[in-house]
DNA sequence: CCAAAAGTGTTGGTCTTACACCCATGC
DNA sequence: GCATGGGTGTAAGACCAACACTTTTGG
């Protein structure tokens, strides 16, 4: 059986590819699912929306560069972070080879404060199941964010970054429903969200304009970058 | 709330870091589940087990460098070939920085003739569950490969790149149990397997040194790249 | 006729889904 | 007292695990 040498590789005469991430962070927001676009200054997909992202540092690991890129947009530390897939088609940033390492993360909204920096046209939010058609390949980044979020939320706790540190079941069951994009019947969630055993009832009430409802927190508050490995 | 701006990238006076594919090679042999490592010859890792890899292609998208380190090792193309996760941390390869995406790809055994290549000092499988420590990170690389093969195993078709197109449903079984490294329910076996759909009873027997079998295939023999996105 | 693998069904337990009524409060 | 969301149980079906005997062949 006969076999090929390697190609060309980038160690020698053509420099190496550049290494970036790219973050879709996920909050809520008006009662949806929202995620975070930037517009693209520059370059040929100048004035279309993408995730934001940027190159890798020298001495930054990959989570350090997600992370960093999550508090430069919107001031959160320690968001929830985790990696998704990695990009690398050689076309698919036309202007240069960019491999790029996607994230997904989650942040609570209400300690957001965006930072559009000078790099990008404009940053804003948009309805993460309606997003508009996005630069590079960031239509694909999104469905994947979008499908590993749902079915994180069937067997983790990874919505406690979403949420405040005390919510009733009530609340719970709507940000479950938010993201899901569908409703839940009550019963069955209570059910089945306090059979995974992640979950405290606490001895408060929350009072509001009716009948009050139990506080609930999660008992582990942590898990900032799911270990895959 | 204040931030900080970037820090030093590997865009300017740097560089940028290396980009490398790191392959799990798994097949059937010896009754067991094996996976090919090569022996590091250089570095600080000189005389270490690894998986294979190499840099990326200038050309090169990240799937064809894993496939061609595949082909380049042993000689078998299409195999199935999946992306498992992306290390990077700027400490893994202290020679320089390489950020690594790591593949798994299934091979059939009888397909392979094995080619060591001069970049390494040797070459050879080992039991998959039984791996020597590993330079780099690659023990962790090892242990997320197998965790990935298990579960993909339970509802997927993945096995057919393993196995010769034509089988009985007792060494699709034994397959199962040998990856799995516990034993099945034989009646329980057959009533899930044929339930998922993905096979398709051949109207031929296999002869043996017993009562004679009866014939199956997978439906679809492909699924090379699985698209998670 | 014996050894060895092939082939097949049933039962009990668990899990999931669908569904309806009463309760505590604010206004 | 009524509107609103909070709180709970049960029954039917789906799914899963455990388990034993008969069949077909080669030697």
């Amino acid at each position: 059986m006969s076999r090929v040498e390697s190609p060309r590789r980038f160690s020698d005469s053509q420099g190496h590819p550049w290494v970036a991430v790219d973050v879709v962070i996920y909050t809520l927001g008006r009662g949806r699912l929202e995620c975070l676009l930037v517009q693209v200054k520059e370059g040929p997909f100048a004035g279309k929306w993408a995730f934001p992202g940027g190159l890798v540092g020298a001495e930054e690991s990959l989570d350090q560069a997600a992370e960093r890129e999550v508090y430069e947009r919107t001031g959160v530390k320690n968001s929830y972070l985790e990696q998704l897939y990695t990009f690398g088609k050689p076309e698919r940033d036309p202007a240069t080879r960019v491999v790029s390492v996607s994230y997904l993360a989650l942040v609570a909204h209400r300690e957001v404060s965006l930072n559009p920096a000078s790099k990008y046209a404009d940053i804003g939010w948009f309805p993460a199941n309606r997003l508009p058609r996005l630069a590079y390949d960031h239509d694909q980044v999104g469905r994947l964010a979008l499908r590993r979020i749902r079915s994180k939320l069937q067997y983790t706790n990874i919505v406690y970054s979403l949420l405040p540190s005390e919510f009733t079941l009530g609340e719970l069951q709507e940000v479950y429903e938010t993201i899901l994009h569908r409703s839940l019947d009550r019963r069955n969630f209570r059910k089945k969200i306090l059979a995974l055993g992640l979950l405290k009832r606490l001895p408060k009430k929350r009072r509001g304009t009716h009948r009050p409802a139990s506080l609930y927190a999660f008992m582990k508050r942590r898990q900032m970058i799911i270990e895959m490995v």
